[in-house]
DNA sequence: TCACTAAGAAAGTCTTAGCGA
DNA sequence: TCGCTAAGACTTTCTTAGTGA
């Protein structure tokens, strides 16, 4: 996937980061357990530089706590009704 | 992306083409306009060999009458939201 | 025509080593 | 510490050419 191919995923995992007060690396830490490379990779993938692979989708979902759908939500209602969906349910 | 990551995106795939019908050299000519590269191209997705980027991503969007988040919905019951959200609001 | 596969070509992502605020 | 970047190493995807049902 290259540079800026109109993904949400960008955006999404931002909002998803900033929502819960972290910092690039720290995500990248929870997420990768490299302290070294944590802080590349998440803004990499926050710019849209590349997208990550799905093992590694797989476990921000498990740390930012929503759905994979909602990192692929383009509209913002959707992206919305997505999260109130697995709040709602859990 | 690896083979059987995990990602739903296979499934989901798979699942809105043959809604419609489609087979996969079809639903690839009308993405991606290459009738060599099609069949082989959506067989590849469909099997998990390997994800498209998201340009295709979204082509496939259009072609199939889906939202992106539906592609990645893991839950059955989110992707089923997901669908009638869109449904309702079209 | 359908779903599917191997393998080289092409294009992507990841890691290392840094930057300025 | 924070967000961010370049570039080579590495890994993935795409295209071509083909299979059997």
């Amino acid at each position: 996937m290259k540079v800026n191919d109109g993904s949400p995923f960008p955006k999404r995992l931002k909002q998803a980061r900033t929502r819960l007060g972290l910092s690039q690396q720290q995500l990248g830490i929870w997420v990768e357990m490299g302290s070294f490379v944590a802080s590349t990779s998440t803004n990499q993938h926050e710019r849209d530089v590349h997208t990550p692979d799905f093992k590694t989708v797989s476990a921000l979902n498990a740390v930012l706590n929503v759905p994979t759908a909602f990192l692929f939500g383009v509209e913002d209602d959707l992206a919305e009704a997505i999260l109130e969906f697995s709040e709602n349910r859990q």
